[in-house]
RNA sequence: GGUCCAGUAGCUCAGUUGGAUAGAGCAACAGCCUUCUAAGCUGUAGGUCCUAGGUUCGAACCCUAGCUGGAUCACCA
């Protein structure tokens, strides 16, 4: 007892301040898994008083309580069986009736089958306002400089438009590196451009052929929409010419590779390679449309960069890293002059590094740019957000880089994502069965916008605000409904439906937001409490028990690069405090102490929102 | 063919380390605005958790086999 009671009240312990109630010097951030682990503290203690036995506090398998049930948290003690001797039932009501008279945080329990579950006293949830009401950013932590991480993600070719592949990668990429921030990362935002290739080529020479000369300003188009046009084009005449081909007898096969089309497209490239001033001009200068175009794309999503890599430039230095690698020994070179890394010892084949030519392949330049990025950054992590379709590409990148003797090799981390599916399958930019990604923002912009008339809101709004305000809806519907789906899985997007603005959406918990400020600016200046209620009623102490798991989501969602945990975490509150609102009075209350301590919590929920959803890369309005 | 990932309500998706009667949203149906913003709330209905075995007090979750879908195994990126 007397140890029980050591352990359970020792100063560490948050529960053991709330007695005297001056806890401020406490780090807060901890504050929710203080909770679970004093429970579990309480338990292992009362399991060795009670049987005799100290178990691994991972031994003791405590959740929170089913929502259709009474409590708190909950105890599953079948396999304490063996420990007590006893039934699970009266193990359970032992251990109940014991935790109950010693800890004094737990204010009861109840007893079902195999279940103990436990009552926490309110205190413990009033506390978590009070001792966080001065906290902008809940739950954060504090960025340390030294530990670096860099993220890769948009990567994108320069031969034609980001589409809704892209977005995925884009909405993810820009999370993750606010989700790691918030874990206390200093994270570099990095965007690696495919500039160069025989897709560039293609591009190209299919505007020298037929494009007369044509500009984005002469077009009235962006540049990358009239870039992608061309290699749009490129691949009808080639197809044209295989056929033609083909009817004259030749094999598919050989009708690909002697089409004079992609023969002159692959002499570009020799071309290129060899600095030709004529190619590498229209090359810089369609880039330059190109990048025109991305930048806008980039703004109206929201999402930059802190440092772009542009793999013209690095891809020389992944054959400098091949070239030293023979030299070692550690490569090979097969008699045509390719150069080559055999995995199979690592269960993997033969990787092709360098062509006969001694032109670079994809893997070449990856090489340099990792091995650039280390030295330039030195970080933990290197995480490249790219899709799945690529897995085997990162699992021979860190095997090769470990071959060469880089012992960062590990650093390197695939955030490996789904593809985002069309009812009629895979989105192909050749076919045109592409979501074309500005076509899509304006689409959902003109639909947030008829919503909101429709609505009749925001009819008092400024232009400009109005603006903004269709800008933040439609964004944030679009950002959530990606960002909502684990990233790991496929997802389907059908173009036939417009993104939802009810229910599981952005603009749902966008819209509890503008509620709550709408309170808030009616309620006046939030002020300090100085009296706190003794109880909650049971939509305070929901709303109160979410928003203290969400330090260890945040933790989580760091942990397993998932946005998606952040999404359903705030959605999940944003249902429990639309409870409240319905049904319990805020402004109304007569209660002096009730009604401050309810704007006080709908001030915390607010700024809760907030930060989550900034952590998805979504805005919040004052009103909608 | 080898390897990897997935399969949960009509649709889109959650489901933590194996725990209680498998959950949300949309769509459908029935209610709630003279009230702090109805982009909201409440209720009804909807399930062979792909299939078959196995492990155990207990399996959507772990193991084995199979079925279905996707990705990948390029001198493409």
């Amino acid at each position: 007892m007397t140890f029980l009671t050591k352990r359970i009240f020792q100063p560490r312990s948050i529960f053991s301040l709330l007695k005297n109630g001056n806890c401020l010097s406490l780090q807060l951030k901890k504050i929710s898994m203080k909770l679970e682990n004093e429970i579990v503290l309480a338990i292992q203690e009362a399991i060795e008083k009670l049987y005799g036995t100290k178990l691994e506090p991972n031994k003791i398998p405590i959740q929170q309580t089913r929502k259709d049930q009474n409590g708190d948290y909950t105890l599953v003690v079948f396999g304490f069986s063996g420990l007590s001797k006893k039934k699970p039932e009266e193990t359970a009501q032992e251990l109940g009736v014991f935790l109950k008279e010693n800890v004094d945080f737990i204010a009861d329990f109840e007893v079902i089958k195999g279940f103990l579950n436990l009552i926490v006293e309110d205190k413990i949830y009033i506390n978590v306002l009070k001792e966080n009401q001065n906290r902008k950013n809940f739950g954060f932590l504090e960025v340390n400089p030294h530990d670096k991480v860099v993220v890769e993600y948009s990567s994108p070719n320069t031969n034609k438009p980001l589409h809704l592949g892209h977005i995925r990668n884009n909405l993810l990429g820009f999370s993750l590196a606010e989700i790691l921030k918030a874990n206390g990362k200093n994270v570099t935002k990095v965007n690696l451009v495919n500039d160069r290739g025989i897709h560039i080529c293609k591009s190209m020479l299919a505007w020298q052929k037929w494009g007369n000369q044509i500009t984005p300003e002469s077009a009235q188009l962006k540049g990358d929409k009239l870039v992608g046009d061309f290699y749009v084009l490129f691949d009808k005449k080639y197809k044209e010419q295989i056929a033609a081909l083909v009817a004259d007898g030749l094999e598919k096969e050989q009708a690909e590779k002697e089409a004079p089309l992609i023969q002159e497209a692959q002499e570009m490239l020799r071309k290129w390679e060899e600095n030709d001033v004529e190619i590498k001009t229209l090359w810089q200068r369609m880039n330059t449309w190109v990048y025109k175009g991305f930048d806008i794309t980039y703004q109206n999503m929201g999402v930059d960069f802190d440092k772009i890599y542009y793999e013209s430039e690095t891809y020389l230095l992944g054959k400098e890293l091949v070239v030293e690698g023979l030299k070692n020994g550690i490569l090979f070179q097969k008699e045509n002059g390719s150069i080559w890394c055999d995995l199979t010892d690592e269960g993997l084949d033969e990787k092709l590094l360098l062509r006969a030519d001694g032109t670079s392949v994809y893997m070449t330049q990856d090489l340099g740019t990792a091995q650039l990025r280390h030295e330039e950054f030195d970080a933990q992590k290197m995480i490249y957000v790219v899709g799945n379709e690529q897995n085997y590409h990162f699992d021979v990148l860190k095997l090769v880089l470990k071959k060469l003797g880089k012992p960062w090799f590990n650093s390197i981390e695939h955030l490996s994502y789904g593809m985002v599916e069309l009812p009629q399958g895979k989105m192909k930019s050749r076919e045109g069965t592409v979501v074309d990604a500005d076509e899509l923002m304006e689409e959902m912009y003109i639909t947030a916008k008829t919503t909101t008339q429709e609505l009749g809101k925001a009819e008092d709004f400024a232009q400009e605000d109005l603006e903004k305000l269709y800008q933040t809806i439609s964004l944030g519907a679009l950002k959530y409904f990606i960002l909502k789906v684990d990233p790991k899985k496929q997802m389907m997007f059908n173009p036939a439906e417009s993104i939802d603005f009810n229910g599981n959406t952005g603009p749902f918990i966008q819209y509890t937001y503008a509620r709550i400020k709408s309170i808030l600016r009616k309620a006046g200046e939030v002020e300090q409490m100085n009296f706190w209620p003794e109880s909650l009623n049971e939509k305070e102490k929901n709303v109160l028990k979410q928003i203290q798991n969400f330090p260890s989501i945040l933790k989580q969602a760091g942990e397993l690069y998932s946005p998606a945990l952040i999404s359903n975490y705030v959605f999940e509150l944003v249902k429990l405090y639309n409870k409240f609102y319905q049904e319990i009075p805020i402004l109304k209350e007569t209660d002096q102490v009730k009604r401050q301590f309810r704007i006080l919590l709908s001030s915390f929920v607010a700024e809760n929102i907030k930060n989550s959803m900034s952590l998805l890369g979504i805005h919040v309005p004052e009103r909608m």
